[in-house]
DNA sequence: GAAGAATTACTCGGATACTGCGTGTCCGAGTGTAACGGG
DNA sequence: CCCGTTACACTCGGACACGCAGTATCCGAGTAATTCTTC
């Protein structure tokens, strides 16, 4: 079990457009190149944060890719729900109910959640509570403060001019 | 991205074993029909909680399975880390060091850990702790409560003789 | 009747196919831009 | 010189292949129980 590449794409082509700075869209080519990726599976991942209201796409020549509101509106979930979507990591079949146990179980028993179910909910709430506290913004501080020149890198490979 | 259908089968397949009480060891097909389970898929499973110490097993006729130890013993998360492995949530392929942005910035700011990668472990962290403070007791616990009956049930389903 | 050896039946364990999702790629629809011609 | 029109180039967006991990299955190695023979 494992998030897709995607995710980690989409949170650094975020951080490239917030260095970027100026509302200007920017080709998804220009950011594949950036990390020397895929720009056509990159689309793809930029499409799905479009939906996910994280970006605006703008068509046409001279189009690309804006952010949709500043990193510090945006939460570190919202790219993972956006890119992977909202499915539960744990997926109850709630095989408690078959077999030669479930059957001889009481239909009383199963009002209550299936407590596996609830055991994993809880461990899954803390992961994604650890995620909505983090904001893009935190993430590009941190690496500011570890790199205070990329921005500047990142505003010479992608400028316009 | 999800679990495998694994930890549900092999959480609920260790609680039964918990509820039977005796120490006796249970086959595979018996487990199995238990929540109508394919019992050879359901082997591989409890192989791989045997070499996470999770299961002992007992070869030959009237064999089977049983716990290594209690169920207080065990962690939810140990039983994710025996059947999907150690592998991290989030794989960071260290892409920042790539394309025209990545070579482009100086070495010295790739000494520090990528940014993207600690806020994800964070929530990894976060989500690993919370499936470490539950006992699979804990987990039995609420089931119990829930539906006192059902250990009653495994046993009669499960109960040799 | 008891002990020991051969047989049998049953179980785990790993090696072998199949399926679905993540991954990667391609081409068409749509739009802003630029060139061009006319007034 | 300015404006409307036309053609163009560029971009997004979704539809189309590929590969790998999760899923599912089967058969062989090994062991305990059983049975049979012998003392």
């Amino acid at each position: 079990m494992r998030t897709g590449k995607g995710v980690e794409w989409a949170m650094h082509t975020l951080l490239n457009l917030a260095w970027l700075g100026d509302g200007e869209p920017v080709a998804t080519a220009q950011l594949a190149a950036g990390h020397d990726l895929s720009a056509s599976y990159l689309n793809k991942q930029l499409q799905q944060l479009v939906k996910g209201g994280l970006l605006e796409s703008v068509p046409g020549a001279r189009g690309g890719f804006r952010l949709a509101r500043p990193l510090a509106a945006m939460s570190v979930l919202d790219v993972v729900l956006a890119i992977e979507g909202d499915a539960p990591l744990f997926r109850c079949t709630e095989i408690r109910r078959c077999g030669t146990i479930g059957e001889r179980c009481p239909d009383a028993g199963f009002a209550q959640p299936c407590a596996v179910k609830v055991a994993m909910g809880r461990a899954e709430a803390a992961w994604r509570q650890a995620l909505a506290e983090q904001s893009l913004a935190d993430v590009q501080a941190a690496a500011d403060e570890h790199a205070p020149t990329v921005g500047a890198h990142v505003r010479q490979a992608l400028g316009h001019g």
